[in-house]
DNA sequence: TAAATTTCCATGATATCCCATAATAAGGCA
DNA sequence: TGCCTTATTATGGGATATCATGGAAATTTA
């Protein structure tokens, strides 16, 4: 079976800005990080230039190495190629858990994204997001009403199994 | 795995032009580099030709020969060859990180890029930029704005789902 | 020899490691 | 099924190492 990030949770962001991930999203991390061996601590990669910089998202080592290995096929100096790398590459940063399964936000972080001592986590299959609960619990809201207004042929369920395989 | 640069800071640049090149990318920089050793300092290669020429641009040992494998590919004597050798070869240096993990930049690199006394540092995958704050927030800005004012089929990040694998 | 460059040492700030504890979850067993 | 024992988790505090930075001494260069 490969795991994906699923399930959200809050967490304490202490002092210095430690947080526990997740147990279930460790075992993720953990499997895809290709140099994880019992006894070590996974590493992964956070990017917070996401597209609307509101929240941070956590990628594993193998899959920001599918993204990394597409941008590498533009052509070295083309726009495209630098547009992306200075989102993923520049707005991004490596992160190991620690023995207990930590991380540290650093203060840069932490103001990224409006952090003060609570995080809460979100698995999104792939990846998974860190935010400020009432921003996380805003963009809930904002998600429900917009959906709630959308026609039948709108409907991300409904275009879900039209797609061919 | 193969540790890319990525991430952003600021550094000061003092009166005699040190300035620390961020920790992360110290580690990039000796995976880099096939002569270094633990003890040593690695070596590496600053282009300031780059193709705008706003910038500096540094490179491990083994992307910039990677660079220069690709540029001898091209016919000897081509008009594309000597452009290339020029803004690659004559238009660089290379450059060891000091004891602490600092560099000095020169007065003449300091002011291609119009640095006085902060740098900023940034992550592109196979290489790192230099920029003078101010102009790096520029840069910042125009790509921005230019990405979203783009259209859906311009987007790079949709883009780069396109490539065939 | 004056100016510039490199080496060496010093320090505050930040991040990392190591240990401790309480809460929860997981098992095992009568 | 209920209770006891044992992992695993989430969290905190203090000690230690690394980082970024500045200044002085030593060395080179012109």
């Amino acid at each position: 079976m490969i795991r994906r990030f699923r399930g959200e949770s809050l967490h304490k962001v202490d002092t210095k800005g430690r947080v526990s991930v997740p147990a279930a999203f460790r075992r993720v991390l953990e499997e895809g990080d290709p140099d994880f061996s019992g006894g070590s601590s996974p590493n992964f990669v956070i990017v917070y230039g996401g597209v609307r910089g509101i929240c941070l998202e956590g990628y594993t080592i193998s899959s920001i190495t599918k993204v990394d290995k597409l941008i590498s096929r533009l052509p070295r100096f083309s726009r495209d190629r630098e547009i992306l790398e200075r989102f993923i590459n520049t707005q991004s940063t490596y992160m190991q858990l620690d023995e207990t399964g930590r991380i540290v936000l650093s203060t840069r972080l932490k103001e990224k994204i409006g952090i003060k001592d609570e995080a809460i986590f979100a698995g999104m299959g792939e990846k998974f997001q860190i935010w400020e609960p009432k921003n996380y619990q805003n963009e809930l809201d904002a998600l429900d009403i917009s959906f709630n207004s959308l026609s039948e042929d709108e409907n991300p369920f409904l275009k879900l199994d039209q797609l061919k395989d």
